[in-house]
DNA sequence: CAATAATGAAACGAAACGTATCGTTTCTAA
DNA sequence: TTAGAAACGATACGTTTCGTTTCATTATTG
C-alpha cells in the first residue's frame, strides 16, 4: 500500500479498469480509494463525501470499498492515519518551546493538508456512530500518552516540578486543539491581523500546572 | 410556540390531524415539531435524526418543517435553544466554585437531558456546513462572553489579579468541555469508581491564569 | 487444470432529500 | 358574506446514497 501508482481518475477522465491480481488485495485499488477519499474530503469536505463518491473517483466498486472497510467513518480514520501525523515529533530543548512547536506544526498541518477536513470529519462521525466513537477514543488515548511523554521528558528535565498536573495539562491540551479544528479557528497567525495567542495559552497551562504541582 | 399541547404522535399512536389555523404558524405544530426532533435524538442519536423521521414522529408535513427551517442543524440549533441552557448561572461566593459548579451542571445537563445528544450533533453537523458552522461560532461567542463576565465578577471580588489571562482561561475552559462531551466522556463522577477530575482541571487553569497575570 | 479470492460494473430495494401539488382549514379585510 | 391569502398535512416526484447481491473476468496457487 503506498507503493504503486494509484490508477485514480482525475476528474473528467477514465482511468484503466483494474482487475483482480489473484487470491489478494490489489494495493493499486487501495491506493486509489485512499487518494479518491482524500481529494474529494478537501475538496467538498465532509458534505461531499461518500462511498459513491469515493467508488465514483477511485474508479472502484463499492463491494472492494465495503470488503475492506465496514463504513465510511473506518475509511476515513484510514485516511488520517495515511497521512502521516508526524507533526508531534518535536524537540526543541524546553518544555514550552516543544508544547507551542507541537502545536503550531499541528495546526499547520490541520490548514495546509486535507488533515483537518479529515479529522474534523472523524469527530463528527463519532458522533452518530458508537464504533467511531469507541475508535476515536482509543486514537486520542493514544496521542495523549505521545503527548504526555513530551511532557515527562520536560519534567524530567526539571521545566516542570514532578508532581506537576500532567493528566489536567495533557487533556486541556487536547481540548484547546480539537476545538480550534472544529471552531474553525487554525488559521495561520499573522502578526498585523492576527496575534498569535497559542503561545499564551500554553503558558496559562504550563504555569497552573506547576502551581498545582 | 411552547405553550400549546404539541400533539406529537406517541409512538404507535395517531395524534390528529393538525390543519392551518389561517395566516399564521400553528404553534402547536412548531412544538410537536421540536419535540418530535428531541425525542428522536435521545432515542436515536444523530445517526437517526432526519427530517423525514421528524416529519413521521411530529405528525407534520416536510413542507412544514422546510417552511421554517432550511436543513436540520438549524432545527438542531432551535432544539437546543429550547433546552433553556439556564446551567450557566452560578453564583458561589468565589470564582472557583462558580467554574466548577457551572462545569459541573453542564455536564449533568448534558447527560441527563436530550441536550447532550442535541449539542453534540450540533457541533458534528457544523463540520460539514459552513452555515451551521458560523451558527455555531455565533453561539460559542455569546457562551463565551457569559462565562467571561463570571470570570471578571471573579476578578472584582479579588479571586484573581486583574491582569489574569481572561481569553486563555475562557478559550480553555470550552475546549475542555466540549472535549468531554464529544468523547462521551461527561458519566457522572463516582467517588468509588471515577474521581472527579473537573475540580483539578479548575485548580490548574485558575492558577495558570493567575500565574500568567 | 480446478478452485479460490479478488476486481469493477451493474442491478436492486430501501431510505432520505428537497420540492411541487393538492384539498382543506382558518383568518382577515373589504 | 365573500374572496383572497397563508398555512396545514398527505401525497407524489426525481434524485442520490446506502449496503448488498450478482456477474463476468482476472490472476494466483496447489
Amino acid at each position: 500500500m503506498g507503493e504503486h501508482s494509484a490508477d485514480v481518475a482525475p476528474k473528467g477522465k477514465a482511468a484503466p479498469r483494474r482487475t483482480s491480481i489473484g487470491g489478494r488485495r490489489n494495493p493499486a485499488s487501495a491506493s486509489a480509494i485512499l487518494e479518491a477519499a482524500e481529494a474529494i474530503l478537501s475538496e467538498t469536505g465532509l458534505a461531499g463525501f461518500s462511498i459513491e463518491a469515493v467508488a465514483r473517483r477511485a474508479g472502484a466498486g463499492k463491494p472492494t470499498i465495503y470488503r475492506w472497510w465496514p463504513n465510511r467513518s473506518a475509511l476515513l480514520m484510514d485516511v488520517y492515519a495515511r497521512q502521516k501525523e508526524t507533526v508531534l515529533r518535536v524537540d526543541t530543548g524546553t518544555l514550552e518551546g516543544d508544547l507551542v512547536e507541537l502545536l503550531t506544526r499541528l495546526f499547520a498541518f490541520w490548514r495546509d493538508t486535507p488533515a483537518g477536513a479529515t479529522f474534523r470529519s472523524i469527530i463528527a462521525e463519532a458522533q452518530s456512530d458508537p464504533a467511531s466513537l469507541a475508535a476515536l477514543q482509543s486514537f486520542l488515548a493514544d496521542r495523549r500518552a505521545y503527548v504526555g511523554e513530551v511532557v515527562a521528558r520536560g519534567i524530567a528535565r526539571g521545566d516542570l516540578p514532578p508532581k506537576a498536573d500532567l493528566p489536567s495539562l495533557v487533556e486541556l491540551i487536547f481540548g484547546f486543539a480539537w476545538m480550534r479544528l472544529l471552531t474553525g479557528d487554525i488559521a495561520a497567525p499573522d502578526a498585523d491581523h492576527v496575534p498569535d495567542a497559542l503561545p499564551a495559552r500554553v503558558r496559562l497551562l504550563l504555569r497552573g500546572a506547576a502551581a498545582t504541582a
